[in-house]
DNA sequence: GATGCCGGGCT
DNA sequence: AGCCCGGCATC
């Protein structure tokens, strides 16, 4: 007993021996570039936008209005602008970069002003589809949602950001179909090409937009956060709870039952028009179901907007974007008089950080390999492989009810003599596994399935 | 012999 | 459930 046990803790030690990165670097809140300039080639070519990774992040958390647009003003350049409770029209005289202010000469009023850039936006967006009339409301002005043509839904400006968005929300659900493997605490971080090759993939798709919007809702720009596969070593297992979060722009409050967001976004969105049938049903549209690691409450709290990746499970409401990047408006965050808000700390306290994921609780890591990336028809698992592949279990379809665990597994052992030969094994793939790829040394950098000795996920055939 | 992975044991 | 490994099939 002691010599087997010996033996496990010595391969044990061994794979906990590889820590990447200098002991003690704080773990999981490095800033991204420094990630992703460690990047050692990767798997897959990702186009990586580093002109944007340099920009500072005030530019590029800009307004919810223009999102991607907005990155420079050029003198003479039509824009809009809040000045005096209003939207004003005026052209650029100068945009500063160092202070991030823009001067713009306001057509009506006849005068100067200097402001924020975050609080300007271009009037005329480059390759806007001019279908939605600039809102002229007092009141802020919320995003527009082609949910209802025949209902009051507030508007956003750009149909063209909402695509953006759409696509950002898309890349994120398919790469977050994997399981967020979070480095385990004290940074053991496992940084593997394929890895960083998937964080700068979804970088270089996102145009930022979307770590960015995550460290605007208090986010730090978590690396990990894009580390949607593998390498730690560890997986962390948690129970995932539902949740439904509020995607009235800058809101994101995350509530625990449906009822609540519901009540919500009727309450605080919508405005609570009694019971009018134009507003029935509107709130449907404004909150999403969001898978919530059981640690991840604790760290962002209840007021802290995650900004989760919409599940896949949920109903159609789920295609709706994210909320635009929202700027610190009222309002969102604080509405104590909502009980079903999360109370801080209700799950677990212990959590380095906190992060969200699609359902996808699987035994073994879901696979890097490159074509996951550009087909998400999943290859079909064999016949003899488990329910517990991830290829089964993920379910890509928004209204496909939730396939009943399959006992076909047992099934197979009952009705089969043992060792069946061909039927119960897959025969040995083409593709080049784990431990070809990256050898027997480096074993920690294998994924779990090959690591246990099981059908390698990562690599599929 | 090396590799892939099923089946099953251990914690 | 996660982890590990014996043992077998395949290359």
């Amino acid at each position: 007993m002691a010599s087997v046990l010996s033996r496990r803790l010595g391969k044990r030690s061994l794979l906990g021996a590889r820590v990447l990165g200098p002991p003690g670097a704080a773990p999981p809140s490095e800033p991204q570039a420094e990630l992703l300039e460690g990047a050692a080639p990767q798997p897959f070519v990702a186009s990586k936008d580093a002109s944007c990774q340099e920009q500072p992040k005030e530019v590029l958390k800009a307004p919810g209005t223009s999102g991607l647009q907005q990155v420079a003003f050029h003198p003479g350049q039509k824009v809009c602008v809040w000045y005096g409770g209003q939207e004003c029209t005026g052209l650029v005289e100068r945009h500063s970069w160092a202070e991030d202010k823009v001067t713009v000469w306001l057509l009506d009023q006849k005068l100067q002003i200097c402001c924020k850039a975050e609080e300007v936006w271009l009037a005329e967006p480059p390759g806007r589809i001019p279908q939605v009339p600039p809102p002229e409301q007092g009141t802020q002005a919320p995003a527009y949602r082609p949910v209802s043509r025949n209902i009051d839904v507030p508007k956003r400006k750009s149909d063209a950001v909402e695509m953006d968005e759409m696509m950002a929300a898309m890349v994120l659900t398919s790469l977050s179909c994997s399981p967020v493997v979070q480095s385990p605490p004290g940074g053991e971080a496992n940084f593997s090409d394929a890895l960083l090759g998937a964080g700068q993939r979804v970088q270089a798709l996102l145009g930022m937009q979307a770590s960015c919007h995550l460290t605007d809702h208090g986010f730090e720009t978590d690396p990990d956060a894009f580390l949607l596969d593998e390498p730690a070593p560890r997986k962390r297992k948690n129970s995932v709870k539902v949740m439904y979060k509020c995607l009235w722009p800058s809101c994101g409050k995350v509530l625990r039952s449906i009822v609540g967001i519901k009540r919500h976004v009727k309450a605080l969105h919508l405005g609570d028009t009694v019971d009018s049938d134009q507003f029935k049903r509107e709130e449907d549209f404004y909150y999403t179901e969001v898978q919530m690691k059981g640690e991840a409450a604790a760290a962002g709290g209840p007021t802290a907007d995650p900004a989760p990746t919409p599940s896949v499970t949920s109903p159609p409401l789920t295609i709706l974007p994210p909320p635009p990047p929202p700027k610190a408006q009222s309002s969102g965050p604080d509405h104590p008089g909502l009980e079903s808000y999360l109370p801080s700390g209700a799950l677990s306290k212990s959590a380095p950080g906190s992060f969200w994921h699609i359902q996808a609780d699987h035994a073994y890591q879901i696979p890097v390999s490159p074509h996951i990336y550009t087909s998400i028809s999943w290859a079909a698992a064999p016949s003899s492989a488990s329910s517990l592949s991830p290829v089964r279990s993920r379910s890509l379809s928004f209204s496909e009810p939730q396939q009943p665990p399959p006992a076909m597994k047992s099934h197979l052992i009952v009705t089969s003599p043992p060792r069946a030969q061909s039927t119960t094994r897959k025969a040995r793939g083409e593709a080049k596994k784990c431990r070809k790829v990256y050898g027997i040394e480096h074993r920690d950098q294998w994924c779990t399935a090959c690591r246990w000795k099981k059908a390698c996920q990562r690599f599929l055939d």
